[in-house]
DNA sequence: TGTATCGCATACACTCCTGTATCGAATACG
DNA sequence: CGTATTCGATACAGGAGTGTATGCGATACA
């Protein structure tokens, strides 16, 4: 019994890699599932066995972004503890920077996140999926991200939930704005805004 | 021969604002030209005589989109004018106000100027128009900012260009946040990160 | 080793979209 | 007024995607 939901759990693992990345390429709508089946090697046979709806699948692929985010977290906490005697203003890039580089999948994962942010906000039916996803990273980053400043004897000069918000939205702003190739922003921008959004947020314990 | 071109003009300005529509309900790849045309009350054959691609009608909807932008801007800055002799802190939060109001379209254009802003992370023939539209759009707002920062004694802590773009990144995360009804974001709660990050990133003129 | 069940592929009937080529009404213009 | 031209509608041929119903090989289990 254990080797058949195995199998199963595996083709829903290989269509939701597919699907990122047919949803980075194409936006949630515009990727027909027959595409999705087709980059994940199995026909729709394989879909509709294990997703009702496309939505279906959608959450699947939240809940892998969201796996991949608290990983991405973990090593840049790791990076941290090994930088730990730096001074806050040395270490501050230094950990971003390995948040950004451990992000599984680049722009193809950073694209998919943003295609599924604005099908929620039109969804209703995914919006309360998106909305427990963005709580809970929130809530994991925040709660990270004090600790460790904290350890450096810092503080958060803003609500917890909205400076992670700003992080947030900077992020992806950044990573769009770097693919465009704007000339206001490449990867370097998207790292200094970062860290100019971060110093202005934080002030020493008082 | 001038009535000609305006009727001409008049129905590729009733297609660009029903792709606005669409693009924000499907997504620009999701959107059919069908669609499209139905919205605006024409049949294909319209389309194809006024644009040749998809692409084609895009750059003229970043077009419009850069238009509303400045004329929401404008209205912000004579809010601006008439507060003129208010202190900093209690003009900031009515001019954001006031340019939040003034966009056209609201919740419909910004989620359409996000769509176009992803498919041209994809698509390089749009890139170029949305380099351009993002250019012209962030020395405007920041030329203009700048000045009125000037004017009551205040200016940057950095550069122009990343603050206009951390305001840009907050202004439309915020705009999906509030749609998705994230327990985290809200209306008020996007007017608040953005005054926060602009008073984080403007000091008294030295 | 036989058989029941599981998991994906295949077949089918249907809808929707595309791009072009042609047509007809409305407008400009002499 | 009549004619030329412009602009958008219609017609057409074809491609692609959808969801369901059924088939078939592989795996589990007695």
């Amino acid at each position: 019994m254990t080797g058949v939901s195995t199998r199963r759990a595996a083709t829903r693992d290989r269509l939701v890699e597919a699907a990122i990345a047919v949803f980075a390429e194409k936006g949630v709508l515009g990727a027909s599932v027959e595409e999705i089946c087709e980059a994940a090697g199995f026909t729709r046979g394989a879909f509709y066995s294990n997703f009702e709806h496309k939505d279906a699948l959608c959450e699947a692929v939240l809940d892998a972004l969201l796996a991949d985010n608290l990983l991405a977290m973990n090593e840049a906490l790791a990076a941290a503890d090994a930088l730990a005697d730096a001074d806050l203003g040395a270490l501050i890039p230094s950990v971003i920077q390995v948040f950004l580089d451990s992000q599984r999948g680049g722009r193809t994962w950073a694209l998919a996140a943003q295609e599924l942010r604005l099908y929620a906000a039109r969804e209703p039916a995914l919006a309360a999926a998106y909305r427990a996803f963005h709580h809970r990273a929130t809530t994991m980053f925040g709660t990270i991200m004090v600790e460790a400043l904290h350890a450096h004897g810092y503080e958060l000069t803003t609500d917890t939930a909205d400076a992670i918000s700003v992080l947030h939205a900077v992020h992806e702003y950044g990573t769009i704005g770097a693919l465009i190739g704007s000339d206001a922003i490449d990867g370097d921008v998207k790292l200094r805004m970062l860290v100019k959004v971060l110093h202005a947020f934080i002030r020493p314990l008082t």
